[in-house]
DNA sequence: TCTGGGGTCCTAGGACCC
DNA sequence: TCTGGGGTCCTAGGACCC
């Protein structure tokens, strides 16, 4: 009785074999830094962050494959790395290093966000040119889905092609996988790294996932690695052929969603990604601070910032966080929430002072502010359009606020309006 | 391995409403 | 005044990812 073909809206909702491509760049803020300093090619790089030029606090943001082999690894501590692979001194004019001095040591970058940025803009040029959807996941990550660009007969020359022209016209490496879900597709990316590709044809994915550990698959990590071992699950396939029960008992929807990758089961379709959810600025102190005064100082710089972003973003914020994390680890999150959007600044600064005042006099290590329940204004002429008639309700039973001092050129907003009256509730 | 920065999603309890 | 069941929002914490 049901015929398709008066369900326009509802298509056969399976995978019916999109083809899949996870772009995964190589190291890439160390692939970044060569790019501009070629003399740092075939060398160990770790680039840290946190880290200053000559310092030893921060932690590895990246190590390239060189520096890998002296056992430094992302997320360690600089100083770690540093008593693995040690800095290579400047060459100085008549220095004459031994050549054991060279090849035991590496060159230290700081994190340069925006110079890394500038590359993955013309990655991310080529990925578009190369297929109809692109979700980009991270600076240096994306899932293409290229069902209408290619045929599983020649998947491998296609994303060969994506490679060589990320190689040629932007200069860095990258590995691919190509797959039939978005799930296999990543793992297969990982497979083959550095300047990998590893293409998981349909009907294959089960066999290919079988014998991988199960901390390789997307979710799962230390601790759900940890508890999976200690059902007795080690691998995907393990995971595979187990009875799902106990996993969703345990894990509830992620165990479930475990469950079905593990089967190869993931019919998720590429999509390109929404607004942002939150934007926050954290930053660590050398050693945990007890004075209240530096700390609110911190809270400054970074509500500041966060708020700043938010703004250059086109976001009104509803709700204002602080994150304290004190001796050894301890992490604390405070949140309030606003009765509407607001873009101020202001606000956020005192907001984020009364929520930190409980830890003002505690010893503490990190400090973070936070603004979420974001939502984007005036993106589009329709929403331009509501906009305006909000600005106008809004404004309407309040005097003037002299809100046009706009002498920086910037488009007065009507939320800031809106975070003026509802900012007498909150101070 | 004790720990940098920027995110996402999930869970669970409590408040509040109908 | 006691109280069922469902829904939503808020907050805090945790796991995970890059």
């Amino acid at each position: 009785m049901v015929n398709e073909a008066q369900l326009p809206g509802i298509e056969r909702s399976e995978n019916d074999d999109r083809i899949v491509c996870h772009v995964d760049a190589d190291c890439f803020y160390a692939s970044c830094e060569r790019l501009r300093e070629p003399a740092l090619r075939g060398e160990p790089v770790v680039v840290g962050m946190g880290y200053e030029p000559g310092d030893t606090v921060g932690a590895v943001a990246t190590a390239s494959y060189e520096a890998r082999e002296f056992g430094v690894e992302s997320a360690q501590a600089i100083s770690t790395a540093l008593e693995r692979l040690p800095r290579r001194k400047p060459l100085e004019n008549g220095a004459n290093d031994t050549d054991l001095e060279r090849s035991e040591t590496g060159y230290y970058r700081p994190v340069d966000m925006d110079y890394y940025e500038s590359v993955a803009v013309d990655v991310r040029e080529i990925l578009h040119d190369c297929a109809d959807v692109v979700r980009e996941v991270s600076i240096d990550e994306a899932y293409l889905d290229v069902t209408e660009r290619t045929a599983w007969e020649v998947a491998d020359g296609f994303a060969r092609h994506i490679t060589d022209r990320i190689r040629r016209e932007v200069g860095v490496t990258v590995s691919v996988g190509v797959a039939p879900t978005m799930s296999a597709a990543k793992i297969a990316s990982d497979f083959d790294k550095p300047d990998g590709l590893t293409v998981v044809r349909p009907g294959e994915v089960r066999e290919f996932l079988a014998p991988l550990e199960v901390d390789l698959l997307h979710g799962v990590g230390p601790v759900t690695a940890r508890e999976l071992r200690e059902m007795g699950l080690e691998t995907a396939g393990d995971v595979a052929v187990t009875d799902p029960e106990p996993l969703i008992d345990r894990f509830g929807e992620r165990g479930r969603e475990l469950y079905d990758r593990a089967r190869g089961e993931d019919d998720r379709r590429v999509e390109p990604k929404g607004e942002p959810k939150s934007f926050s600025r954290e930053s660590a102190f050398a050693d945990a601070v007890a004075e209240p005064d530096p700390k609110y100082e911190q809270i400054e710089t970074l509500a500041s910032a966060v708020a700043d972003r938010a703004r250059r973003e086109g976001a009104l914020y509803r709700t204002v966080g602080v994150k304290a994390v004190l001796p050894p680890y301890d992490v604390n999150t405070r949140e309030r929430s606003l009765p509407g959007p607001v873009d101020d600044p202001d606000l956020v600064d005192r907001i984020a002072r009364q929520l930190f005042a409980e830890f003002d006099s505690a010893p503490v290590r990190k400090l973070g502010v936070r603004v979420s329940n974001l939502e984007f204004a005036a993106t589009d002429q329709a929403s331009l359009d509501g906009w305006e008639a909000a600005s106008t309700e809004a404004t309407a039973d309040e005097p003037e606020t002299g809100e046009a001092e706009s002498d920086d050129g910037e488009p007065t907003r009507p939320a800031t309006t809106d975070g003026q009256t509802s900012l007498n509730d909150f101070s």
